[in-house]
DNA sequence: ACCCTTATGCTGAAACTGAGCATTTCAGTA
DNA sequence: TACTGAAATGCTCAGTTTCAGCATAAGGGT
């Protein structure tokens, strides 16, 4: 056992070391959520960490603005990786990858060189429960994750498997909890049904886009991560602020959070819900394309900000 | 555009690299929340990744069983740092560092070298509201913030710090909410009132140990955020578990949940959540060294571990 | 037997949630 | 101009959950 303090000294210790920062940047406009990325869809803004960058968060805004001309604005850590396999790069460095998670207003008209929004649904198919559940689930996922935990050599794996796979999809009575995304990208990882499973080599791949557009390395694993924590942190803190143009109406503030949670909510409680944190306030100005009664415009509390960004929140319930 | 892994070519960009994994290890024995610690308390066990670590994890694993002769369990990310000046170290390397949180049960007895448990309450008196609010607040803090709001250059900056610190700390008709440990400390630190604020050079340093007991570094601003991530997290996921022996009674359960939170619960309401939750079943056995009535022990089930992992849960409310 | 201490059981008011029904106010259209 | 469809808004109500106590049980010690 080498000696806690034999530290630096050890040059067979020293390990050549790599930096990645990876974003997950999100936007959401007419009822759908996106996220920002590149080469065409199939990875995320991503690059080292440099000596003229001043912190990790600095390095990443200055690689996201270089790579697709968007300024950012909210931003927060989401995870560190640093398995000597992660990624497709040389096998004696060791990659560390800081991945973020950041909220912004799609306002850049779209693309600088191949970058590009797009729809985060295309990569989770299974994970918009916004007209119920998706078929997807009960014709190919559940019979397949069914298949696999039957394949577990152990009864106690088997049992195990299954019951992961209940409560993640809310399979056999358990309820679907949107929270869970990284868990279900996950499992459908171990369970060979995304494409990424399948890079080192294997035979069974996947149709390509039925089980959701791959990506990149782990790309889709981090942007799963940031859908996760932004669905958890939603009902809690009031980010969707971040994603909200100036003013607008309730319902579109509701279409935001849903777009997000991928689930539909009541609009009478969503609106007592809004209220009672007091987090908006009228305009005076009233929207008049909504199609039916025209409803009236709002925007963020200035003064609520600081309270809110320190304080905590909750999200009402689904709606039928 | 540059993909990801092409910039090791670039020279000049090359930033010479060197990792740093810090943990903050809790546990609590006899109502007291303690933290391993090394160098007499003032530092948190870490040490640099090194090519023998097949993951973040484990390279974490090693340093702190090298350092403490601690075996861990349960274990999660809790932040990664790279600002240039984080560190005393050389100043043309970027350090990168990863904290890691983790929970045990402080079985090992005691210490190894220098390392040993703490108090955390020692390096965050103010944090402690089991007894009341302390009056370390009152008689210190609250004057000193608000002589620090007060210096501020511009009436809205004052406003602002008056309304972070009344709500960090409780004040002037907020609540206290003990999940803001971490925004405590980096007000504290702002504020000048912490004697880390003092390290690069200033004069008004704070007589030690008046506001809690310094460590090296920001590792006191990694364990606020091990703490605070401890206790928004000990509500909706069923971690004490790993800080509890294999049987106890509820009020041990209760005592350790309070320890954490740093405050009182009530405990009809406490048990009647536990049991709600149908974490737990009794063993059967009694324990009678209680001074009252004897208390039947209980421990966790095992069956419920899986879901629980992925679920969720709440904590009730305060006790007078 | 009496007292002190802690465990455990119960209860009632208040607050919160989940789901609807009812009314208001536009834009079109017969 | 009255009628209709589409939303926005307002209100109600029952079921749950939360908060705070009161009451009782069951040990040890004097």
């Amino acid at each position: 056992m080498t000696s806690a303090f034999a530290l630096s000294d050890h040059d067979s210790a020293q390990l050549p070391l790599a930096t990645e920062l990876i974003a997950v940047i999100v936007a959401s406009s007419g009822g759908a959520a996106r996220i920002l990325t590149i080469g065409g869809g199939d990875r995320l803004p991503s690059g080292p960490l440099e000596s003229r960058h001043r912190s990790l968060q600095s390095g990443l805004r200055a690689w996201v603005e270089a790579q697709t001309r968007h300024q950012l604005g909210y931003m927060e850590q989401l995870y560190t990786f640093a398995d000597p396999d992660r990624t497709g790069s040389a096998p004696n460095v060791r990659v560390i990858s800081v991945s973020y998670l950041g909220l912004t207003r799609e306002s850049q008209k779209a693309s600088f060189s191949d970058a590009g929004w797009r729809d985060w649904y295309r990569y989770f198919p299974w994970e918009d429960h916004r007209a119920g559940a998706p078929p997807l689930i009960a014709a190919a996922i559940a019979p397949r994750l069914s298949a696999w935990a039957h394949g577990a050599t152990t009864a106690a794996l088997r049992r195990e498997r299954r019951q992961r796979a209940d409560i993640t999809f809310g399979l056999n009575g358990h309820r679907w909890n949107e929270e869970l995304a990284l868990h279900r990208y996950e499992l459908m990882f171990e369970a060979g049904l995304v494409e990424e499973a399948h890079r080192a080599g294997a035979d069974l791949r996947e149709r390509a886009g039925l089980f959701g557009r791959p990506m990149v390395h782990d790309h889709r694993r981090i942007l799963a991560t940031g859908i996760a924590r932004l669905r958890a942190k939603i009902k809690y803190r009031p980010v969707v602020f971040e994603l909200m143009p100036d003013e607008f109406t309730l319902f579109q503030l509701q279409q935001t959070v849903e777009s997000l949670s991928g689930r539909l909510l009541h609009k009478q409680n969503f609106r007592r819900f809004i209220e009672q944190q007091q987090l908006v306030e009228e305009t005076g100005d009233i929207a008049t394309e909504t199609g039916g009664r025209p409803a009236k415009l709002f925007r963020f509390r200035r003064e609520v900000r600081i309270e809110r960004a320190i304080g905590g929140t909750k999200l009402p319930t689904p709606r039928s």
